[in-house]
DNA sequence: AATGAAAGTGTTAAAAATACACTAATACAG
DNA sequence: CTGTATTAGTGTATTTTTAACACTTTCATT
């Protein structure tokens, strides 16, 4: 099911950072690329696709998205552009894209986009039509093809610097939390330690985030009270 | 003297927002483009050139830089990417893109950066190929072509963003300065008013910015005392 | 010598950030 | 049903940072 190849620009793509938080770890969406006929050895790239001749750059990273996802509404937000002239340079680079629907020697021109999802609303039983999906975490990425580690560590970097200003992390949470897990979710992608009182000060004196009337069932100590988030409208 | 256009992408832009502080005011490098045969309003615009193949985004950016300033070394940031489908839509950007080297009709993806100079330094002699070149103050930017509009005020927000914490201000900055013009050009860039006590206080207690053993000279008033910034090293 | 004009300076109060240790609620084992 | 293990939850005192506020100094000009 390759696409048609005049819809799309041949120097143009767009890729996909995509974030999850699971098992206590930030992970990030990769595609294992099957090996191809000339080039067998497996390869893990970010998820991406040139770009249609129809859509703008936000319409195509939704698109990337939704194909593996089946989500919409999920955060989004370009971050950076990569276009070094000798982006695809080696071997195995050339290799897949001469088995793809890509034209191999020409130089591509890549919009990053950067998105957050809570992977316990989605559903990993989706397929690319590039190969396996998996989270991976960051810590334990494999080499990417192209300059895709680059693209990972730059938007790595963009995470933790908006993480709080921008209240993205919610983005990263489930709907309702406990504040042990949210200062253990902050303390994870900050690599920061932090005092739990002063955690909680802190939080309770934040107008967005609200306790709820639940707590937790079924674990062998006192049960945790749920909070959510309720970006304040204005 | 047109560049020859089997060395460039049709589809790929880069434009730059260089900005100056000058009459205490923040301004924007605009060039006039003259009318042309079959369209002869002036339009103003951002510099920018489709990019050549050879180059990276990086080296695009800073070569439109140098034919407008013949300046090397200047601070350079890319910062976003724009490219809506019909970014190339109203007629007057269409007459203009016919009488231009550049393919009328086409969507074309542009890559912005950010420039900041130190406008003193600048020789303001120099023409673009494309037009007059002239410093424009931020609030007064006429309707630019294109979406040249909504990229300065995308960069503007940028800067403000950034201003503090990156420390960037000081590439708007001539070398030697006093609190006051430093106080005055945060208020302005910020538009925001500071005590002026504490602004001092606080500006003595960074470290890397340095007192120096000179004057301002020929004031009728009490000469003020010069600073410089000195990144801090290590 | 007097005037005008901007430069320069310190203290106090309020707010925010930090350091720090015990009690409470539940499931489970015996 | 009692005790234990485990995580949740709570308050106060100290330090640091930020904010408010008004007068004196130094020069050029008249």
């Amino acid at each position: 099911m390759l696409s048609n190849l005049e819809n799309k620009y041949t120097n143009l793509s767009v890729d996909c950072v995509i974030f999850g938080y699971r098992n206590e770890q930030l992970n990030v969406l990769l595609i294992k690329r099957k090996g191809s006929e000339n080039f067998s050895k497996e390869q893990y790239a970010l998820p991406g696709d040139l770009l249609d001749k129809k859509d703008s750059l936000d319409e195509a990273a939704e698109k990337i998205l939704f194909n593996l996802t089946h989500f919409k509404g999920i955060y989004l937000e370009q971050f950076y552009t990569f276009g070094a002239p000798r982006r695809v340079s080696n071997k195995a680079d050339r290799e897949w894209l001469k088995a793809s629907r890509k034209i191999p020697g020409e130089r591509v021109i890549t919009v990053a986009y950067f998105a957050l999802v809570k992977v316990e609303d989605y559903s990993a039983d989706y397929r690319s039509n590039d190969g396996e999906i998996s989270w991976t975490p960051i810590n334990e990425i494999p080499q990417l093809t192209f300059d895709h580690n680059q693209i990972v560590e730059k938007a790595h970097a963009y995470l933790r610097a908006n993480l709080i200003d921008k209240q993205i992390g919610f983005e990263l949470l489930p709907e309702k939390f406990t504040l042990s897990e949210l200062q253990s979710f902050y303390e994870t992608i900050l690599n920061v330690a932090y005092d739990k009182r002063n955690f909680r000060k802190n939080i309770k004196s934040q107008t967005f985030i609200k306790k709820l009337d639940e707590k937790v069932e079924g674990q062998a100590h006192r049960p945790a009270r749920l909070y959510t988030y309720e970006p304040d409208k204005q």
